[in-house]
DNA sequence: GTCTATATCGCGATAGAC
DNA sequence: GTCTATCGCGATATAGAC
């Protein structure tokens, strides 16, 4: 390439991040982000699926080490156990001093709703990796599935925990939190098997 | 209401319904789904947010029916019992019965992303109305988020796997297999407390 | 209800890389 | 030559403003 800048994708998601940021998420329109990029509005969309993509593609190397991580886990470890671990390495590995970027761009996604559910709609993706993991691993379909989603949200609420704090504590411990309240929910002891329900 | 036929949210419903099931989603333009109707584009937009959400709009009473579970359980109950047994309250009352409109509803959901995704943003919804109502009876607010998303997420998993059965075994059935694979996932051994992970 | 912005995408041409 | 990335033009539909 001579005719172009190089770096047509890069120089799209920062103009798009900054612009974003200045104006908000609705009020930037992909012309203006294509015009500060220097390139065309045709060429965004050859890049991005849409304006909402910008702000997640980069993300998309977290799914690829996680499926890594999953399957370059220990023979040995339970799904669980493997849960446990493999959640403190993907904080430490991936999100552990990305603390103010992260922030950045969940506020950003916080204004939009459009920008949620892409969001939540990269968290099911994830989850289907790790459920195909999972079974790569032997597991049967019902626990693979499970063992994803729980992993997810897990995971999902200690970022979430750990952007809102105002110190500096690593995810980990968000992690650690999170599992142990996931543990101490499902261990309750079941109560009277049956009980009226007012309504229904 | 007298100079127009009554009813005009249900007729868009059904109409967009027709239309999706016969053309697709995406082939499918909003003059269409209001001409079959005999009403103005405009009028759609004021019943629904986006051409999306006519396959969501039927979704809400689910909210507002599980917020009322919720709020009028028993006090006894612990979180995890209330799961267990809200859970199986909700498929009888809302879910039996209703399995070929729901699969009928579903198809059309799963062959769009965007529907995909609006049907994440429903279930976080769902779940944000559940933590609230933990909260509500006192648990703190990490329980409070665990438990919902739990309880969602089984939910949720058991209701794919009642529509993808080929029998008509009720979804309580398939309530009970979920929440017994969270359970046995959970409680599954720790295993070694610290393993060399051949990446990272 | 009407009007309009703009997101989104199809198509053909073009410019350089290999 | 062939392949790939970009451009430029144009069409359509969603969705929000007035």
């Amino acid at each position: 390439m001579g005719r172009w800048q190089p770096n047509a994708r890069d120089r799209l998601e920062r103009a798009a991040l900054e612009l974003f940021a200045q104006q908000g998420f609705a009020a930037t329109t992909v012309p203006q982000i294509t015009a500060r990029a220097g390139l065309t509005t045709r060429t965004f969309f050859r890049h991005y699926a849409d304006k909402r993509d910008v702000l997640f593609a980069g993300e998309d190397h977290v799914a690829a080490l996680v499926a890594e991580l999953v399957a370059a886990a220990p023979v040995p470890l339970s799904p669980m156990a493997l849960i446990d671990q493999g959640l403190r390495v993907l904080a430490a590995t991936a999100f552990d001093g990305r603390l103010e970027q992260l922030r950045a761009r969940r506020a950003i996604v916080e204004t939009d709703e459009g920008l949620r559910e892409r969001e939540l709609r990269k968290l099911a993706a994830l989850s289907d990796v790790i459920a195909a993991g999972f079974q790569g691993r032997g597991a049967d379909e019902l626990t693979a599935l499970v063992a994803a989603r729980v992993a997810v949200t897990a995971f999902h609420l200690a970022v979430t925990r750990w952007l809102d704090q105002t110190g500096e504590r690593p995810l980990g411990g968000f992690v650690d939190d999170t599992l142990a309240a996931v543990r101490s929910l499902v261990a309750d002891a079941p109560g009277p098997p049956t009980v009226t329900w007012p309504i229904a």
